[in-house]
DNA sequence: TAAATCTAGGACTAAAACAGTCCGACCGGA
DNA sequence: TCCGGTCGGACTGTTTTAGTCCTAGATTTA
């Protein structure tokens, strides 16, 4: 509960790849995906999503691949989480005012509206510029790494209990 | 994504309304869930849970109930809505650090644990008794007023679309 | 003492969201 | 023209969530 999904996990992290690579160019879906073991596919929709929005530019044909929409600084851990999974909501009462007239049945929105309107601060006060600061080492040498078993070391470690 | 789960809203609903009701002694879990049109049996879980944490203490036997476990002050909405909704976790990496050890997949993850102790204190700040502040109008007499159809109604205000 | 009324708590089902896969189309450089 | 890359929708299996049902235990009232 109150936790990010897996998608926006994924897309932080390659913006994050993106950001600390700028300055060698593109940086395709495959690439990203196997230096952090992340399945293709879907990276690859997180990608097209953050490219439809803009966060991400794409570049077709041979050697394509994704580059940064706008500067590292103007890119908050916000756009990146909504665009990839949706509008934030705390409660069902923000959406549709409807089922809320009910007498008081909500008479706990309005300070939780409060909590929802800190957590929307916190994340757009941080943008992926921030976070390709912290832990700027190793990016490129472990990418480039042979990575033998393909699946087996996956799913040792990936276990999410 | 991001969002409260309906039992937390619940929980925190059945506690402001004890809060708020704490000098007409107890209130039974049918009398909260008609006040508020939830579930009678999904809310029952929901404050068994608060009770065996201590947030609540209920009252066994007729005219029994629930109670505030200690004074509202000191139970904040983070107390609530992690012994219902269980801890809360912004990424997978938090709980198992042993997936994380592949090379740099975690390096987003130290900025995220800024956002997400963040967000507890948000939580940790709020406490019911600052829930009961708001919105402190028509707590009662909407509860013990006439209810004709007993289903009709929940089903035509209750969608949470 | 017996009945009524309340909580306690586990087992179960249905629906929705999430994670991940597959396939065909399009585009651009070699 | 061919290959390697993105684009984007459709699809499936798994997990979480919401909600229901039923039985047991406790306490008050008659």
């Amino acid at each position: 509960m109150l936790k990010l999904t897996k998608k926006a996990d994924y897309g932080l992290i390659a913006l994050k790849h993106l950001a600390v690579n700028a300055s060698q160019g593109v940086a395709s879906a495959k690439e990203i995906a196997e230096c952090y073991q992340i399945p293709l596919p879907l990276l690859a929709k997180v990608l097209q999503k953050l490219n439809k929005s803009g966060l991400l530019r794409s570049e077709q044909g041979t050697n394509g691949g994704y580059r940064l929409g706008r500067d590292a600084r103007e890119i908050s851990t916000l756009d990146a989480i909504r665009t990839i999974d949706g509008p934030i909501i705390l409660t069902h009462c923000f959406t549709d005012h409807g089922g809320c007239n009910q007498s008081m049945t909500c008479t706990v929105r309005e300070p939780l509206r409060k909590v929802h309107e800190g957590i929307l601060n916190l994340l757009g006060g941080i943008s992926i510029w921030d976070l390709a600061q912290e832990g700027m080492s190793a990016p490129r040498g472990s990418c480039e790494a042979p990575i033998p078993p393909p699946h087996k070391l996956y799913e040792l470690t990936g276990k999410t209990v």
